[in-house]
DNA sequence: GGGTAATAGTTGATTTTGTAACTAACAAGG
DNA sequence: CCTTGTTAGTTACAAAATCAACTATTACCC
């Protein structure tokens, strides 16, 4: 807080941020949600595939530290879609690795154009500095190496 | 982003936000779900009582932007724990005056106390200056006045 | 090897949220 | 007054998150 003992909510971090989260993330939910119909968890999972490449339901979980149960019925949604393919992995066949279809790189391709703009547009209300510290103490405060 | 076109999915700030958020939030909603079988909504509307004193179920959704049947659910809960009461606007028959009872006074300054301290912990890993560029920055993704 | 524990992912039951429709009270214009 | 519209708050139903239990497979180790 400000000042000692003298407590403020509107103040407090974890309020704040989670106004913040939920107010900057509702534009681009409504784009994701009207144009393909995704859910949030569907759309991280997407998000992965498109960035990281082929990856596992594990892997996904502890890089974006969501529940395997969300990541299980994302995937399925998905796969559904026509998203993304799975395949066993033939050494350790617990796992599948996931990958993205043709259609799933073009919406992710499409969303991901759509989320850097969106991106600069919020980051745009603050000078280059003021952007680079924000981003790195919210990094700090995530639990997200350097 | 950082650069251009080159979409970093790990500094995007929505992503950003939502991870900082739930992060910083999950040691504090702990203890207040653990000692007082509180959830999200329900502190928010009892720290909203502590801190501003009597108000009504609109005044509360509007501060802190809940939609009124969370709002309306979060009452209920805390009504039947004995923390608030209501009683009618005499002038106005359809809002209430909610009040905190002296055990729901109790338990904020005990959460109060708890998030002061729990924030002080959260801000001490950043210089005093970067503190409140952070809160200023977050104040503003968040639609919050000054 | 054979039993026990650990891991990847899924499924089902319970809770919580989101959305829409609803009730009750007030407001305003004719 | 009385119809139409608005507002405060609640309720009902559908969607989603949470938590625990489950299957299938691999790892450990005696």
């Amino acid at each position: 807080m400000t000042e000692k003992d003298e407590f403020v909510l509107q103040d407090f971090l974890p309020f704040l941020l989670n106004r913040a989260a939920e107010e900057s993330s509702l534009a681009f939910q409504s784009y994701y949600k009207n144009r393909y119909g995704m859910l949030r968890n569907e759309w991280r999972v997407l998000f992965h595939l498109g960035t990281y490449g082929t990856m596992t339901a594990k892997d996904i979980g502890q890089r974006a530290k969501i529940h395997k149960t969300k990541i299980s019925r994302a995937v399925a949604k998905l796969t559904e879609r026509r998203f993304i393919t799975r395949s066993r992995d033939e050494s350790d066949r617990r796992s599948e690795h996931l990958q993205l279809t043709p259609a799933g790189e073009a919406a992710y391709r499409d969303l991901r154009g759509q989320a850097a703009s969106y991106d600069k547009q919020l980051a745009g209300r603050f000078s280059a500095e003021e952007e680079q510290i924000l981003r790195r103490m919210l990094r700090q405060l995530a639990g997200i190496e350097p």
